[in-house]
This record gives structure tokens, sequence and C-alpha cells, in this order.
DNA sequence: GCTAAATTGGATGTCAATGTCCACTTTAGG
DNA sequence: CCTAAAGTGGACATTGACATCCAATTTAGC
């Protein structure tokens, strides 16, 4: 399981580069290229992105797109709502009857993390991801969950770079 | 997007399924019947939970599956991980070039969001799922993120049960 | 106003996750 | 031993996300 589909990256990579390319206009092709995306694919994502309002779209000879707005407040959340828009959970998908009309303790240490999420993609800013004075972390670590771990088990807290800001105590408090 | 994919979902509902029954043996039929999934999926599903050695089967007449171990041992990540394992980001899908050889700030938060996942899935025993006491919130919430909210938009902080324990006041410490 | 460069929109193709089907094997009970 | 009830394994079908194709439309520049 990823956390967001092909589309929405798609769509950030091509708002993106619009935020990096000086030019006014950039066509369909020179963001496909600059961007390494599926050119006639993007080409629909960048629809909906004009349909939400965050690109420009101009027809004809000298044509393409530009950003609607500014890089500084147009967040990561915008782009992916305007293409595959987060969703929340409203029934126990595990159908079970001991908590009533409740989402069990599962799904709402889910709800729990989708607010995560959602709080990150909002407070991360288009320019944000283009300075590289933002904290990020290096890669290489090569980590997959410790797969084949029967009855008693304990993945989290293992050796790695944890840096959890909080992993909230108690399941949820729901 | 989901955060958990369909075949988690239904080897969750079958073990939970197995901890709830009183029956030493359920069979594949029973187990479909009272966990409402399709009856030949569920049956794979329960294969790699008994590869995995969660649940134990037994062929022939009067055969079926049991549950291999403790519930109020047995996680929720045990079962996830059985059959569909949690994946981590390696690389920047964004293909950003700002942070060199680092994860930007954006695949970072959503690093710290897989984290609060596993720790959720990992602290939640099977029982607690069965549990009518431990915490869980009220349905029939409908919210749906802020659909077409052109460039300036605050989805997160609209009126609703927040609840959250700590929203990470920075991007994330990586 | 022609033409070439561009977006738009609809139809179609591909692939992995999900779901179904069926022949085979195992096993308890008569 | 025979039979019916069970899991096992492999082949096939469906579906939605992703991707491609192409005809129609718009528009700048000659």
């Amino acid at each position: 399981m990823q956390l967001i589909s092909r589309t929405s990256e798609y769509a950030l990579r091509a708002v993106i580069w619009l935020v990096q390319e000086p030019a006014l206009s950039q066509t369909t092709r020179q963001i496909a290229t600059g961007t390494r995306t599926p050119p006639d694919y993007v080409s629909k994502v960048l629809q909906l992105l004009a349909k939400a309002g965050l690109v420009r779209s101009q027809r004809g000879l000298g044509g393409g797109f530009r950003l609607a707005g500014n890089p500084a407040q147009i967040t990561v959340l915008d782009a992916i709502n305007a293409v595959d828009p987060l969703e929340r959970i409203h029934t126990c998908p595990l159908d079970l009857k001991a908590h009533g009309t409740n989402l069990c303790p599962l799904h709402c240490g889910l709800n729990d993390v989708m607010f995560q999420m959602e709080a990150t993609f909002a407070k991360t800013k288009l320019a944000d991801l283009l300075n590289s004075d933002t904290p990020s972390i290096p890669l290489g670590i090569k980590l997959k969950t410790s797969r084949h771990s029967p009855v008693p088990s304990d993945p989290v807290g293992s050796a790695m770079p944890r840096s959890r800001s909080a992993t909230s105590k108690r399941l949820a408090k729901c």
C-alpha cells in the first residue's frame, strides 16, 4: 500500500515543474519531458488541475500551462485534492458489531493517521519542496517491515532513525 | 487512496472471526459467511495466514482453520504483514533534485505517517478489536475534504472532532 | 484565411489487485 | 475401502487505475 496515488504524484511533479520553470508558459510536452511522466496521461492530470483552478491553460500556438497562484501559498493538499481527493473512513470495514455504531479502535487509529497525513499535505507549500534548506532525510535506508514475524512481534522500535514527533501514546482519544 | 488493502481487511476479518468463534475449527465457508467475504478469495488469504503461522489449517472431513496463538498477543500488524506487508519510501517519487540524495520534506512527512500507521497496527491486538470498552468514534460524521478549494486553502482546521494527539508542529525532524 | 502548434475530449489498451472456477489431495467416519 | 467434507493449487475472469491513441478545437503568426 502506498499513501498517495500515482496520479497525485504526477500532479505534484507538474505543479512543481511550473514553479521552478522561469518561462511563463510550459507545454504538456515540456512538462512531461521535464518531470519524466507519461505525456498523454499528465495531460489529463493537467486538465484536472486546470478545472480546480490551480493552473491556467492556454490553447493554440504558443499556449501551455502556467501556475495560477503563489507557490508559497499553494499547498500539496491543494494539488492532491484537485486530482484525487482524500477520503475519510465512515464505516468500519471490519464490519465488527462489538462497537455498535462506532468505529473500532483500529479504524479510529487509521482516522488519526489520515489526519496527520492531511495536516502534512496542508502545511507543505510548493515552495517548500524546492527549498533545499527544509528538513530532509538521507536515503538508502532500505528497511522493509519484518516479514514473517509469526505470533508475538514488535516491528516498531527496531533500529532506525525514528524521529516520530509523537506516536500517540494511546490508540487515540476519539 | 485507502490506507490498507482489501486483502488485509479480509485477513483481519478472518482472524477476528476465529478469535470470537467458540468452536475449535472453522471451515472456509463458515468464515466467509460469517465475515461476509468472497469465499474463494478469503480461502487464498487464509492460506497466506497459514504460511505465516498465524493460523493453522486442517485438511479433510471436520477440518478447517484455527488461530495459532493468543488473541491478546497477536497484533493487527502481524495479520497485515502476513498478506500484504507494509512498504517504505526509499526514493523521492517526485524526483526532485533540490534535496540531493535526501527525501524531500513531503516524503519525509509521509515516512512519519507510515511510522504512525505501523505503530497503530503494532499496538492493536486482536483482542482489542472485540472489546467494546476500547475507545471508538461515533459514525455518521460525513466529512469529505473540501473538494474544489482553489489556490489558498486550509482544509485542516475545519469544524470537526479533531482529537489529533500531536499534529507534529514542524514538518518532521528528519 | 492558412497553417502549424497547442489543448480538449473520447475511445481504447494494459496491468495488477481482486474475485471465481475447478480438478486434486487429504482425512474422518461409516 | 468408500464416500463426503474439507483444504490446496493453478488457471481464468473482472475491475479500476494507469496509460495511449487520435480526431476535434483553438489560436498565434505569416
